[in-house]
DNA sequence: CGGATTTGACCAGCGC
DNA sequence: GCGCTGGTCAAATCCG
């Protein structure tokens, strides 16, 4: 509610890590590179027992972890900032909240309102560094030329 | 007025 | 078989 667009007084209060602030209030934001994305979860999400640390997962770790089992365009992108939602050039609106046992914030669930856009994105917060804000993209723009 | 946003409830899949 | 979580949709409401 409070945060549309970069807030200049939300997003500018805690510098960013990534100068991507268009002081020319420029509206086509293309991140595609520009976030720092950290290779994170970009295969699929299973790990739904990952309640903190005692499901005991298995003590090798993890086991290769070779998922090159792309499903879909998902890229998970981990940027600082007290905003959520950064305005990356298109229209998101918010159709549903859902709450994490990993965190106690809040999931919050966007979509493109473009008329041909059918582009998810998925926000929630960092659970290490509330500062963080992790955003999933999932699919492409369509209605885009 | 229109568009956007909010909360709740519902549904589905999967796990144990 | 049941429970649980996650995810989505719907309606209602509010704001600009």
């Amino acid at each position: 509610m409070s945060d549309f667009r970069n807030n200049p007084t939300a997003a500018e209060g805690t510098d960013d890590d990534e100068r991507y602030l268009y002081g020319d209030g420029s509206t086509a934001l293309e991140l595609s590179e520009l976030l720092k994305f950290d290779e994170w979860v970009e295969t699929e999400d299973h790990p739904r027992s990952f309640a903190g640390v005692s499901t005991g997962s298995s003590s090798t770790g993890e086991g290769a972890g070779s998922r090159s089992a792309l499903a879909k365009e998902r890229v998970a992108f981990k940027t600082k900032s007290e905003v959520e939602v950064l305005d990356d050039g298109y229209k998101w609106r918010k159709y549903g909240k859902k709450m994490v046992k990993n965190s106690p914030n809040p999931r919050n669930y966007y979509k493109c309102s473009t008329e041909r856009c059918s582009v998810k994105k998925r926000v929630e917060r960092d659970r290490d560094d509330p500062s963080y804000v992790i955003t999933t993209y999932e699919g492409v723009h369509n209605h885009q030329t």
